[in-house]
DNA sequence: CTGAAAGCGCTTACAG
DNA sequence: CTGAAAGCGCTTACAG
């Protein structure tokens, strides 16, 4: 038989409130004697007690777990983000559940109903595009959510981006300063307001040091099929553009892809070539240790994300009724 | 008020009873009207219903949940098989939580703690070198889990591993084929059997070929500081085998790093080396198009880990007297 | 065709 | 100092 509160109660004829009083870290404050309580204890542990947290969460409403989901579980910047997360929660005496909704808006939303039926504290999200559905359920019901590096400028959620708009540009400026002349964007999926204003950053530095930009010298790969696209795509930039002399990356995983094309076309990017890049990989200090990189800043991410969400949770648990203001946090990269 | 069955029972002044048969899709079969059952899921669907999961897994003794822990979330490997787990376990009707133990024994021990006390129905692990209280624990208490990539040679547990040791004889014999004749071995850990018997590997090949080896070929490198250290190790390679070839990494993140102490050496392992590795990431191909690179068998890895774990849950389940035996599942490598 | 009742393992007012 | 009792939201034998 499983132990359990009662098994304890019986063995030691107590009744089950003594138990629990004594094993919470009550048993001083209500006034349980020193031998109950040493006698509880070492009984609990004779029988490898392991209270059920199932139970104790139906009991008082709250689970001391929060949800994750994030697109990609592979792509490095989430799983960081995640590490860095989870290693906030548990410090806050919360642990972490991570799904991946592998961008796939449906399996987002049942990821969220997943979320909600377990009876998690609160949920932390970097979501698909069209996330809409459940997403605006949360906001109904007040449910404790926060985003993070996406979100939607039309709706009033909490979330935590970084400067995607600046920081685009100071990398981009970066790669200008160092002499480069004609530099290509390359991107993707801009129909995600962060990636959009990295291209948006891009363009004015261009702007600003008066350097020719064009649809020529931008390539937008489509995230599917990224590993064939980029090659045609890069292709016809030095086709049309010849001369180009830089490329920024708004992403690693784009980045990572070209050096497999410029290796396979021998191109030597290692001289008169400058090159940028959001978020930095390991590879990167072998690949191209000169390379502008605009670090993410993953703890930080991690830290105000579980940090907003935390104060959602204590007060939907206090029960406010004046909510605090809806919190946006950007915070810019490290260079 | 949050919407559960009573509240719908009460709404539609039936019982509790009925709304969970006719919501847990038993209508029919308990003879249920087709018009009670409308109503119910109309109502159901109007207040929202969300079943709560933990007072159903409260009742049932099963959380359809299996959890899994892994040394680090951000390592490539790790993070693959993650996903591969999560979408075989989602097949069969399970969710995962996944937790990362960061190597840590104690942390170890207090997540399979944590997934006993949440009820999770099983747990895979990839476990830390000395993690065998909590696992022994699991041994006599028969919870369902399987261990993964890594495994206690004395413990008779359920595991799904690579062939280490013919895997990386295959990768260094392709080495010596192409052409090395003086490979060192790169390779941390080496008190993990796993690691070890990659070194394995490497000295059958070496031996077989009739090619020397040597301490001099060997660099064990700590994982805990290998950024570092790797430099010193490849440094007293080099001095002391000036004549090498040929480098077989017997992790990514080993090779990677090489790459790195390469790169700022400026030394070109274009020509005149043969390289290999065990798992690929996708900066190799920019790298190093040519290493020898033993792909792992990350979605056999996790559906096979699944698989067992199932076989245990159910057997469980059902109160198997006589256990089933135990599963040592051993898979090649891709190449 | 539908319902009353017990129970999963906890916590917590309330009572003495 | 300790206990009886109610309740969290479900499921499921049992009864009619």
């Amino acid at each position: 038989m499983k132990t359990s509160l009662k098994l304890i109660a019986e063995t030691l004829k107590l009744s089950k409130t003594t138990i629990s009083w004594v094993l919470s870290g009550k048993g001083s404050e209500k006034g349980i004697s020193e031998d109950t309580q040493r006698k509880v204890w070492e009984c609990a542990k004779r029988l490898h007690y392991q209270p059920n947290l199932l139970a104790r969460s139906l009991h008082t409403g709250k689970s001391s777990t929060i949800g994750l989901i994030i697109p990609d579980i592979t792509d490095s910047f989430y799983s960081k983000v995640a590490r860095a997360i989870e290693m906030e929660a548990e410090e806050q005496g919360y642990s972490l559940m991570i799904c991946s909704s592998e961008s796939d808006v449906e399996r987002e939303n049942r990821m969220i109903r997943l979320f909600k039926a377990k009876q998690v504290d609160g949920i932390i999200i970097a979501p698909t595009k069209k996330s809409q559905v459940e997403i605006k359920a949360l906001m109904i019901e007040k449910y404790p959510f926060v985003l993070f590096d996406r979100f939607f400028p039309e709706l009033d959620t909490d979330y935590v981006i970084i400067d995607n708009e600046n920081t685009s540009y100071r990398v981009v400026n970066g790669m200008i300063k160092s002499g480069a002349k004609k530099v290509a964007l390359i991107t993707t999926n801009s129909h995600l307001y962060t990636m959009w204003l990295r291209g948006e950053g891009y363009r004015r530095a261009l702007q600003e040091a008066g350097i020719g930009m064009g649809e020529q010298l931008v390539g937008e790969v489509k995230f599917d099929h990224y590993e064939e696209e980029i090659n045609y795509i890069l292709d016809e930039i030095f086709a049309h553009v010849p001369d180009v002399d830089g490329f920024f990356f708004t992403t690693h995983i784009l980045a990572l892809e070209a050096f497999r094309y410029f290796s396979e076309r021998n191109i030597d990017i290692s001289k008169g070539y400058e090159l940028g890049c959001i978020h930095r990989v390991s590879a990167f200090r072998a690949l191209a240790p000169r390379m502008h990189i605009a670090r993410m800043p993953i703890q930080e991410i991690g830290e105000q994300s579980v940090q907003i969400l935390m104060d959602r949770i204590h007060d939907k648990q206090n029960d406010m009724d004046v909510p605090r203001a809806i919190k946006h946090v950007m915070l810019p990269c490290h260079f």
